[in-house]
DNA sequence: AAGTGGTCTAGACCACTGT
DNA sequence: CAGTGGTCTAGACCACTTG
């Protein structure tokens, strides 16, 4: 029932006081420090006690509910959710796949050139027919497993591309480095079986299942920064969400 | 540039003001009123215009900015993002799946029993071990094609269900009926190949890709009350999802 | 320097839940 | 009924981008 909790605010840090009341909470939520079921004190008492408004700590709340980690009810009160709905099947997910792209164990470049863009590509991307874009193909793997094949097309303007640069540091941070800083992405998600050659690339049967991935980033200006089509051992790879109901 | 929108709010309605701008503004810019690239008036403007605080407007602005269809930048301003990174690749998105699940054009029930629930389903469920839950197999198809097998489980505390009612209404508009709403779910998808019987139901060859999806769904209260086991034909579903950067 | 969105405050009233 | 989260206001200051 207590939900009391130390949390070391600093206001003349840059991080936003929200974000730091936020992460406090699931830093504590996820280490155990406050059980699954547990009642948090309402929001004017806990915006006492961290010396912040109301406003402030609802809006650190809104990050957790939609983070998937409380759930709140009006004339109720709000509830750390169970583990059991947090807990992971598989392996990685797409998401920190995103976000921390270039820490990934290891990843091969296939193929790296420039072509010009075929209709689909040039329609992802925004772009006049008949411009050139790179092409990039990559192998990523996993404890010397091989995870999936991933293809890449992207506008010249991101800058220079070396496939030195992008096995050491990842796609995403060599873009970021050059000032291409995404803000969103569109995924869809589906299924197939491996043709000969991906199935020879990743060393399973022909025939095996495949997860696919088509993601197109977007910066902050939304431009199209780059679209990937992506394949992955259905075996090892999974996509995980949590959907929420507003 | 204008980004001039007229729209009517109404303050004794109980919808809220913020949910009223952001919608009015989302069918704006899926109608085309609001061309992509279009830039929006600045925050107080918009605010003042439609009578409602900053914070409100602002309110308003995160959901369009959640939902990917405006893009904010500071010092700069507020722009429409363009169409085409909105359009869907295939068919049917699974988050309409959970909103409209009731809507969908056809489900045979072709399994309705209660069963002793195994290790896996009492522990999504999160039941005592021995508990009896439903177990529900349905079939789902549109225009006449077979789209997928969806295999669910519940606890009896549910309510009743019966073949007739879930052929009617949908699954979640049953548990609606009788007092389970939920809240929240999350979702694993992945990608699997079809045995001989699922390829029998669902009309195609064995070892086509089949997309996979499990799902948990919780009540308001964070407890568990529907774990589902689902595959899909992957040449006439795929998932499709945005991601934002924060 | 001017204009933008990002953050924050200190209140207020309401709708809903439990007793 | 008292207590909770949900909504809303009218300001304020700051960080960032652009000219």
């Amino acid at each position: 029932m207590a939900g009391e909790l130390e949390i070391d605010i600093d206001r003349s840090s840059p991080v936003p006081l929200y974000h730091q009341v936020a992460q406090a909470f699931e830093q504590a939520i996820r280490e155990g420090a406050l059980a699954p079921e547990t009642k948090l004190d309402n929001e004017i008492d806990l915006a006492k006690r961290y010396h912040v408004s109301r406003p402030t700590l609802r809006q650190a709340m809104d990050k957790l509910v939609r983070d998937g980690l409380v759930v709140r009810r009006r004339g109720v009160g709000t509830q750390v959710i169970g583990p059991r709905v947090r807990r992971s099947l598989k392996l990685s997910s797409l998401y920190n796949d995103l976000q921390e792209s270039g820490a990934q164990p290891r990843t091969s470049v296939l193929t790296l050139e420039t072509v010009t863009a075929e209709d689909e590509v040039r329609d992802r991307l925004g772009l006049a027919p008949g411009t050139e874009v790179y092409h990039l193909r990559r192998l990523r793997s996993i404890d010397g497993q091989c995870l999936g094949i991933m293809e890449n097309y992207l506008p010249l303007s991101v800058g220079t591309l070396t496939g030195a640069a992008l096995e050491r540091d990842g796609l995403y941070n060599v873009m970021r480095r050059q000032g291409s800083d995404f803000q969103m992405a569109h995924q869809t998600v589906g299924a197939t079986v491996a043709t000969a050659a991906q199935a020879d690339l990743l060393g399973i049967s022909p025939g095996s299942p495949l997860v696919t991935v088509q993601r197109t980033a977007l910066d902050s200006a939304g431009t199209a920064i780059e679209f990937g089509d992506h394949v992955y051992r259905a075996d090892l790879y999974s996509y995980e969400t949590t959907l929420m109901n507003h």
